[in-house]
DNA sequence: AGTTGTTTTGTTATCGATTACAGTAATTAC
DNA sequence: GTAATTACTGTAATCGATAACAAAACAACT
């Protein structure tokens, strides 16, 4: 190994001096930073990230718990954040939680082992109790996404779901839908009751009723929305309209659909949230709602550092708005 | 901070023996044990991970530059990777190279400042000139889905990317296409000569002309896939059979496609190479090469904590099998 | 009891940096 | 030319752990 010791021996300083010329240039002259430079280029010598961020107390990394990599949307949200993050310094660490909370307190604590200096989590599970809750006073901490239970305070960044819900139930009242299902996603969740309580409040302003039986579905995932469409299709009042909690449930709804020997949209419109890319390149192209999951990511990156830095926030949490996106999966009822 | 210091104190013990009923818990007494622990709880002590790994040398962590996180393919590798990762006690730092050399060589120059132990390339770019070259040889390194020119030695694991070809072009010939088309991603790269030169190989068996001019695109987008697809049906002979790279390329193609008011399979064949989840789940299903990607990240993994460990390797490079995975994007030639 | 051997614990050097403080050289002021 | 600053460099403490070595405690034996 070369290290700090072995260059300054080389250069003929101390290995302060050294350090001062990489990390400080102006402190030292001409003549000494040359010599440095030389033995260090010479020597091949990199200073030990370890070391530094040991002395320092500072690891300028943050950590992103997601519950699923391969969830493009997740991705686009990690995008934002890492755009951000390279601006201010930071590298983030990304951990695969697959929803698993021993995973998340396992990734979680790496900010308490100085591993880390900051968290965000694209999920709503951590803190899971009191034990966590404590901890996770003392961790800079920002939620992206999904908002948390009142009492825990920390950053949010979040859509407004309960609006963005509203949107799409409009855009299918407007076309003369009146029967309406549902395919849910994970279902404790503040996002599962904001969604849900948006389309209940359209549908009672425009006096339709809502079969509370055509509410299925458990993740989000295509084989949900396969397996959802297939026992909404069970039931003897075909819907004529479906509002699917994300792309991927909405696509395997289609792929139902089409299994079944029916139209997407003639015979069921079918609408998703998220808008991932290849939402728009289905068959028919996927009438959804546009997160701005690049944005998110960006701003909650943005507050985790102030945080981090000690900045005093202005406010702890932040809708950001969305964009229904009118395709053609949804079109006029037919019955 | 409550550090090993304060919790000796606590518990009325030297340092070294909190470290000890940590790290080795057989060497102490039951009673000390016990008023250690009793310490670590009250103070709520959690070992710094950077000083331990300065200590020690070894971080544990492995770096894995990925191209681009939103590509579902490369997260079943990483899924693969992870998986080895956990049960060998590694943590894995993910890094989204864009495709970008400065990044790479940035992210790849962690291992060298004891911030990972070894890396993972999912890509083949690293390293790209003589000073690289170098650091590649002293760094635990293995490649994972990309063959390397032959002049670097560092183990690789990959697909028969030839045979894979092969595999497809007897399957379009088998249906009785002859006038076929490639819709290519980059183009500096084995993987593209590998599955080119499977393709023309059995076409000059089979005495099928092939046609230079039905070679486009440069990149593995959903935007190239429309792209190509739009510069393929603009020239005078259309193709019937078009093999597209991978599958982002080839649901861009089918878009296409249909937009133009054509049909797959019944106007244009479309075959992919991956199997990302959506594929299965297009209108109609696409045909594609099933890479084993997980089992691909799973053995790179393995063999990169081999090499870190200094465990001697049997052989430099794995090809893990394919399958074909015949769906109803591909049929019958019309013409 | 005294000697030897085995556990268990404490002392202290170390990992590779950074930084407060001290010391030396260079510059300016009178 | 000497005193007072200023600018640079070196010495040594420090960050939070681990581990080699030394010391102490305990058990077993003659």
């Amino acid at each position: 190994m070369t290290n700090i010791k072995k260059v300054s021996e080389l250069a003929g300083v101390s290995t302060a001096t050294v350090s001062r010329t990489l990390k400080m240039p102006d402190m030292v002259t001409a003549r000494t930073k040359e010599k440095v430079m030389k033995a260090v280029r010479e020597a091949g010598y990199r200073p030990s990230w370890l070391a530094t961020s040991v002395k320092t107390g500072r690891t300028n990394t943050i950590v992103v718990l997601v519950p699923n990599l391969i969830n493009p949307f997740f991705m686009r949200i990690i995008g934002g954040i890492e755009q951000a993050a390279q601006e201010r310094g930071f590298t983030v660490l990304l951990c695969d939680t697959q929803g698993e909370s021993k995973r998340e307190s396992d990734y979680a604590s790496m900010v308490l082992t100085n591993r880390a200096d900051g968290l965000i989590q694209l999920d709503h599970s951590f803190p899971f109790n009191e034990d966590d809750a404590k901890l996770a006073e003392t961790i800079p901490m920002v939620s992206v996404c999904e908002r948390i239970h009142s009492d825990k305070r920390y950053p949010v960044v979040a859509l407004d779901n309960y609006a963005a819900s509203r949107a799409l139930a409009h855009h299918l009242v407007s076309y003369g839908h009146t029967k309406f299902a549902v395919i849910v996603g994970q279902v404790v969740s503040q996002i599962h009751k904001d969604r849900l309580s948006g389309l209940r409040s359209v549908l009672a302003e425009e006096n339709i009723e809502f079969d509370e039986d055509m509410i299925v579905g458990q993740s989000y995932s295509i084989e949900n929305g396969i397996e959802g469409m297939r026992q909404l299709l069970e039931k003897p009042n075909r819907p004529s309209a479906v509002i699917c909690f994300n792309d991927d449930i909405a696509i395997g709804a289609m792929h139902e659909i089409h299994r079944q020997g029916l139209r997407v949209p003639e015979d069921i419109s079918v609408v998703g949230f998220d808008n991932v890319k290849v939402s728009a390149f289905m068959n028919p192209p996927l009438t959804t709602i546009d997160q701005p999951a690049y944005e998110m990511g960006r701003r909650g990156m943005e507050i985790l550092s102030d945080v981090i830095n000690g900045v005093p926030l202005t406010r702890s949490s932040e809708m950001l708005p969305f964009q229904l996106l009118e395709r053609e999966s949804s079109g006029p009822a037919s019955i």
